[in-house]
DNA sequence: CAGGGGGCTAAGG
DNA sequence: GCCTTAGCCCCCT
């Protein structure tokens, strides 16, 4: 606790949680907006470990491609694409127009 | 200390 | 558009 990893994690959550409803962003967006540009993957196995309970809308984030980094078949993937609909996002072929994402 | 892997990314073919 | 390659950085074996 208390290292500088800790610190980090804190930031990112709360750095997801200012993505307002109806926006997305990436996972490296994330990254580089709390100053650290190449730490993208850790954003994503980051938000791995959040219990279901969470309060942070992990659902806003997807990848630099615009689409839902899970497999089309599984659960998470459609609870995601669910969730980002029922905030007004709108997702063609599996994918979110750059206009939906939002800019810190 | 080495190895493998993850909700990643940008660049090439 | 799809696949590969090469960086990236933390975490668990």
């Amino acid at each position: 606790m208390n290292s500088s990893t800790d610190q980090l994690k804190l930031a990112i959550l709360q750095q997801i949680a200012a993505v307002p409803a109806g926006y997305v962003s990436s996972y490296g967006g994330i990254a580089k907006a709390v100053g650290y540009p190449s730490y993208s993957r850790f954003v994503g196995s980051l938000l791995k470990t959040l219990p279901k309970d969470t309060k942070v809308p992990w659902h806003r984030i997807v990848n630099a491609q615009g689409k839902i980094s899970f497999p089309m078949d599984s659960p998470a993937f459609n609870e995601q694409k669910k969730r980002l609909e029922n905030e007004g996002v709108v997702i063609l072929k599996g994918k979110i127009s750059k206009q939906y994402f939002f800019n810190f």
